[in-house]
DNA sequence: TGTAGCATGTAAGCCGTTACATGATTGA
DNA sequence: TCAATCATGTAACGGCTTACATGCTACA
């Protein structure tokens, strides 16, 4: 039950946990970047392609995940699932670790901060610019939480959609109090 | 007018352009860790005080700070102060450089997103505890908050803050909500 | 036939952390 | 005199990104 993994291998073995519950042959790295970029790139980060494989390769390396090689025509592609040690491993974690405080890397709060040094306008379009990037990021959201619908296998993912919508909503009230104040 | 520093390099910039505006002989690297403790934390990260001092010795080599040498007794140590061409580059980043979304690591969500795998008693504790965290959060910011008091000069600082309070507010507001659902 | 998408990886390098190392000053 | 705080740095390393490299497959 090794502990010296981060927190992200652990994301991408709980995308492979959920994908074992659907009966599927497992997920290629490809796919498993797919899966990443619809939900962990709201709450923790979507690991670069590279990155991906790299802790596919750890994870298989702990004895976490097991590759099956499929070919479809002369290709060969390795599909990864979870294995029993995998999640153990993974039920460990969720139990026992210490849980952070969120990790918020804000670059308009950051300019803000500063904004006696900006224009006016520049400090109006600054914060334009974010609500627009709000708005975005909410639809882009919303459509994830749409697909997730309401069937009881996918609550817990659609409860987070919910928290994430609900902080756009709040952050966009926020910064639009902000921009009168200015 | 140098654009290859990182944001957190401007983010220290920034400590050393709002120190110049209050006359002080500048800021040693220690006194550096201090404020970001006190601000930057909240919005960015509060780096290590070897990132500091790497930092510091970067921005001195493209010009955008001076060390000055002063000698408390026997001890010598380096007050820092932005330059011109310092104050040149932190407005023209200001002004001009691309302003990226919010980048959020959140290991509860995260831990939420995988519900399915854990106890209900666990999942409680999961949220009750961030609750508490973010309480603990909310006391220290609002310490800062007060600190600012209601200067002109300490605008937007103080703006910044309110906008963290708020939000640690929403925070707790959904967090409940999720938890009453669970 | 060509291009978009599927699929896998290595190498170089940045940012940031922890661990390590050193020493001065202040005040209880 | 001893501990806390002030003060500065180097070394090793982890996590992650971009750039690079390769090739298959489906479909228009």
């Amino acid at each position: 039950m090794p502990s010296d993994l981060s927190t992200t291998s652990f994301a991408l073995l709980g995308l492979l946990a959920f994908d074992d519950a659907t009966s599927s042959a497992g997920l290629t790295g490809y796919e498993l970047k797919q899966r990443a970029d619809r939900t962990l790139r709201f709450y923790w980060v979507s690991p670069a392609m590279s990155q991906i494989y790299t802790e596919l390769s750890r994870l298989h390396r702990h004895g976490l995940v097991d590759p099956v090689e499929s070919k479809t025509g002369r290709r060969t592609t390795r599909h990864f699932r979870i294995t029993a040690t995998g999640h153990g491993a993974l039920s460990a974690w969720l139990r026992t670790s210490e849980v952070d405080f969120p990790i918020l890397k804000h670059p308009t709060a950051l300019k803000l901060l500063m904004g006696r040094l900006m224009a006016p306008e520049d400090l109006e379009a600054l914060l334009d610019g974010y609500v627009d990037a709000l708005a975005n990021r909410r639809r882009e959201l919303m459509a994830v939480r749409e697909l997730l619908g309401d069937v009881q296998e996918l609550r817990f993912p659609a409860m987070v959609a919910d928290w994430g919508l609900a902080y756009y909503d709040s952050e966009t009230d926020i910064v639009k109090g902000l921009r009168r104040r200015l």
